[in-house]
Order: C-alpha cells, then sequence, then structure tokens
DNA sequence: TAGATTGTTAATCGATTAACAATC
DNA sequence: TAGATTGTTAATCGATTAACAATC
C-alpha cells in the first residue's frame, strides 16, 4: 500500500477551509458527481487551485491527473481528518439565548458533536428539558463529566462568568473548550480552547461597511486626492 | 490638531483583534483603569507587545511613553473604527432556532447591531414575535429594507435556502450579508458578504482534539519513533 | 535620573501564488 | 495525441516579531 506523505504541521487557515470544502463536496456528491478537480472546487470560492491541493494534500488523498479526486473519497478523509467520523459528547453551560440554539441546532451531529447535557444556575431552568436535554445545576457537572466520560465543553454564558465556568470544567477533566463568550479566557496548556467569537466577525462586518460608505462620500468629491 | 497617520489598509487579522482588545479594555475601564499599555494587553492573550501596538495605531490613539494609552480613548476610537458606535439596523432572515437566538442576543446593541424585524415563510411563524421582534413573510423584504433604509440582512436559513434568501436580499438594495449557513454564496462585487460559520471554529477544534489523543497513543509506545 | 513604553524601521516567518515537469 | 490536472518546488507576498532610538 502507497502512502502519500502528509504535512506534519497543518495551518489554522488550512483547518478553516476543510469544512468549507466539505459542505461543497457533500452536495456535489448528493448532485451524483463522482470526481471533482481542484479547479473546480477553486472557482466555486475563488480560491487560487494550489491552494485547494495544497489543503487536500493533509487529507492523504491522492487525485488523478486530468480527473481529479474522487468525491466520496475527499468527503471521507477530511471527516476522518477533522475528526467529524467518531461522535464527540459534549456539555454546555449556560442555557440562554445563545445555549438555547446550540442545544437546538441539528447540524452538530453531522459535525460529529452531540451535546448531552446543559448546565445552569438559574433555579427556573434547572430541572427543564431543552430539545430533549436536561438543564442540570453546575455543581454536577464535575461528577457527570468524569463518569460520563465527557471531553468537551461549551461555554455560552455571559463574559463575566465564562472564567468561573471554564475553572470548573478544567478541573472536571474537560479537556477541549469551545467558547462562545467574549472574554479572554485562562486556562492549563494542555486544555484545547477555541474561540466562536460571533463579534470577531461582525467587527469585519461592519468596519467594511463604514469604509464603503466613507469612500462613497469620498468618491463624491473625489478631486481633492488629486489637489 | 496633531493627528498620527493611520495605514491605509487594515488587515483581516488586525480587524479580528480589535474586539478582543474593546472587551478587554471595556473590562479594565469598569475596574477603574484609566491608562493601559500595550504590554498589559499583550499579557492578557500572549500576544506579541509590538503587534498589539500596530493594531492600535489603526484607531489614530497616541500614547504616552512609560504610560500607555487612554483607556476611555481607545474604547472609543476602536468602536469608531469598527463602525460601533452608530447603530445599523438590520433584517433578518430565518427564523429557526439559530435565527431565534440571534433575534434574542442582547449585546449586539453594544456592537450597533439593531435587528428590526425576522422574515421566514413558515405560515406558523409568520405573525408572531419573537423578542418583541415581528416576523414576516419574506415577500415583503424588498419593499420594507427600501422604505426603512436596511442595509445589513442576516441568514439563518439552512444551507440550501442559502442563495435564494442572498438573491431576495441583494435584489432588495441591501448592502452587507452577514451568513449563519454553511455554503457558499454569490453576491456581487458590491456587497459585503461576511461569514459567520461555527463548522469553522469547529473543525479546529475537532482536529485538535484528535490529534492530541493521536499524539497520546504515540507516546504510550514512542520507543517506535527513535527506531 | 533610570527604565518602561512608545513609535518605527528592519528581519523573520509562514502562507499564498507562480512555475513546471509528470501523468493520464 | 493534446491538453487539463496533479504534485511539487521556487518565488512572492503579507503578517508577525525583533531591534532600537525617542520619550516621559
Amino acid at each position: 500500500m502507497i502512502f502519500k506523505k502528509k504535512p506534519l504541521v497543518v495551518s489554522r487557515s488550512t483547518l478553516k477551509r476543510l469544512p468549507l470544502y466539505l459542505h461543497l463536496l457533500e452536495k456535489v456528491m448528493a448532485e451524483g458527481a463522482e470526481y471533482v478537480s481542484c479547479t473546480q472546487i477553486a472557482k466555486e470560492f475563488d480560491f487560487d487551485p494550489t491552494q485547494v491541493r495544497k489543503d487536500l494534500e493533509v487529507t492523504g488523498e491522492v487525485g488523478t491527473a486530468r480527473i481529479g479526486f474522487r468525491v466520496a473519497g475527499l468527503v471521507d478523509s477530511i471527516k476522518e481528518f477533522l475528526g467529524w467520523n467518531n461522535a464527540h459528547d459534549a456539555f454546555l453551560v449556560g442555557a440562554g439565548n445563545l445555549g438555547k440554539a446550540l442545544l437546538g441546532y441539528r447540524d452538530f451531529e453531522k459535525y460529529g458533536l452531540n451535546i448531552v447535557a446543559a448546565f445552569d444556575n438559574d433555579p427556573r431552568k434547572v430541572g427543564t428539558r431543552i430539545f430533549g436535554k436536561e438543564v442540570l445545576p453546575l455543581n454536577r457537572l464535575a461528577n457527570l463529566s468524569k463518569r460520563m466520560h465527557v471531553h468537551i465543553g461549551i461555554v455560552s454564558v455571559p463574559a463575566e462568568h465564562a472564567q468561573s465556568a471554564v475553572d470548573l470544567m478544567v478541573n472536571a477533566g474537560i479537556k477541549a473548550i469551545w467558547n462562545f463568550a467574549p472574554a479572554p479566557l485562562r486556562i492549563p496548556a494542555d486544555v484545547i480552547l477555541e474561540n466562536a467569537r460571533l463579534t470577531q466577525s461582525l467587527a469585519v462586518l461592519t468596519n467594511n461597511l463604514k469604509r464603503n460608505r466613507d469612500q462613497g462620500e469620498n468618491n463624491a468629491n473625489s478631486d481633492v486626492s488629486k489637489i
């Protein structure tokens, strides 16, 4: 068996493009295509074809000249590479609006993420079920995470409670934290922290919007720039 | 009046760090600090102090040697730079779980984002109110966005409906789109598209988790690597 | 004053893009 | 066969980091 050598370290940029490819490939596969070329994929996203080729290299898949890559093979290898082939159990802390939405987000299943329970200290929430998932008091998290071998924690509490929620999780043996709170978090080196911050994305959007508007104004009397 | 010259083009990386600084600065300001140095900020995020200094340069704020920057000034200038000082009205399309959460996310107000109405074609949703916001049928979007001068559209529909939702928005004169659907979207060059894709963030998390686990296994019989 | 911090220029690092032979 | 595409190496580009004089 011949394996293609994979890059030893995969950049965050590449890692973030892989789900994009995956979504497209699944669509393409549903449409019945058997092969797909990097050129085609690149065109869809306005990427450089070489970049797509390099990205796909990390999956270990080998393409065929003039034909491209097997769609089914790519889908499988990307999922495998991202760890989306095996289900990961996760706990969610903070059953507010965002927490509720995450609990009800059915797509997570596709990405191997299985939220098994929610934790919140609001007595009005504790004991209820949200999308079929129990809401438990925070003091039960440590015990349960050890017993159920849950290694992923999702933080959807307000910023001011984020650090204490994370401390609790870390002490409970949680190995990876997906943080939705807009707060810088301190964690031990062996715990993985990934921030899913909506405000970062919003910042890019609103700044671009402002810039477009400012440019519009400048263009209105753009002679100034020629002085 | 002396202005500090600002960089002409601001990188996406810088743009994404600014909200992080802002959150921290607001906390620091609430705690009563009047000045803050780049060194302090950098320490909080494990960034390079020079990077922080370069990032802050885009705001036009000038610091004082040995003392740092005025916190209040920075907070104001970052907000101004990101366009968070003025409120932007937005329409949301797709009142599912994620859409609901976005409608209920009170923090958006702080970021100058004001969702004024939601649109959905589900007759069970149309006519209801979610967090006080009306849910209207999609065919009313074009008319209303023009009349109300709404320029931002938020897409929280399933992937397969994302493109048609976007087409509708673009035709209605929407100038910026914040997309939460995991689908590649086609838009005209003069419309701003910003993708807020949870799956990208999740991909980094689950891949890291898998890699950590694989490494653990390797370490268990790491003699192999010494052969 | 001494020394921490700013502002800025230069060096480094890493990611993207270009070039091109091999292949089907 | 002709030519599109792969795989890979080299060149470019841009962002991060290092160095250092000026300053308070």
